[in-house]
DNA sequence: CAAACTGGTCAACCAAGTTGTCTAGTTGCA
DNA sequence: TGCAACTAGACAACTTGGTTGACCAGTTTG
């Protein structure tokens, strides 16, 4: 499984580059939860455990963690009063944009490695059987 | 991260498919110990955990599950008597036969949406990009 | 306005791994 | 050749990241 391997092969060196650097055991799930938290102002644990696609439970625990760790805050909600909002702090948006530098640095060497034609031919072609896969109503990711 | 869902969603349809027919529970992880049990004739529980960079115990947990289900034999060490030698049995050979049919069929399936060619052209990309990522030493991949 | 529903917490449990300890068999070397 | 060091595998206690179930307080709806 060629797929497999290089996903592999890419997340264990964002893994490494990542903990030369940084300080909290961030894992790799956590990335997730810091790109929908980015991406939805006022979300909360339930909407990040259904995009998750895990327990709610799960995603508090997780959002505690983080919480703990001084990336993520908890305010009320703005119309809600059983719930809480979730949002990056500053350190969590800071983190978010070292994220991307890293991944895109990642990217970069790949193409430096297989070429930018082929890098683009690639993207293309994942990006057409996902939508193929997608529009056949499989289940999607994360 | 285009390679993270694409892997999963090849993986998620072989499971799924893997579902409808059959009748163990066999899980993700245990595809790799049938391939690796065919490819060495008197493995032992220690050999497999080194292979799939886990510690014995759990290997050893592994392949009671496999025993139990009657995919995998132990058998008395050809030269040491502390050791069992594991070996698949006709019910573990009848599954990888029908999972390798399996992923090519998926295989297939990518061919005829991304088009033959677009797959050669990532294969040898995605084959370059790990040569070059072994060579620098980044550890091996299960 | 009461019934049904929903966000969040607490608690018990489970699956898949970990480390540590032990026994029995194997190997290397003085 | 015999003993010390090593190693395959079993057993037990623990950790991690998830699960389900019960519950309370606040929200929505007929």
């Amino acid at each position: 499984m060629l797929f497999a391997r290089t996903f592999r092969a890419m997340t264990d060196r964002f893994h490494e580059r990542l903990a030369d650097r940084d300080l909290e055991p961030l894992r790799p799930a956590h990335g997730y939860v810091f790109r929908y938290l980015a991406a939805q102002p006022s979300a909360t644990a339930v909407d990040l455990a259904a995009h998750l696609g895990v327990s709610k439970q799960a995603a508090t625990k997780t959002v505690a963690e983080l919480v703990d760790w001084g990336y993520v805050r908890r305010t009320p909600h703005p119309t809600d009063r059983r719930a809480q909002a979730l949002t990056l702090t500053g350190k969590g948006q800071d983190y978010l944009r070292f994220a991307d530098a890293l991944w895109s640095e990642l990217e970069d060497e790949f193409a430096s490695v297989v070429g930018a034609e082929r890098l683009a031919v690639l993207r293309e072609a994942l990006q057409t059987y996902l939508a193929a896969a997608d529009a056949e109503g499989i289940r999607p990711v994360w």
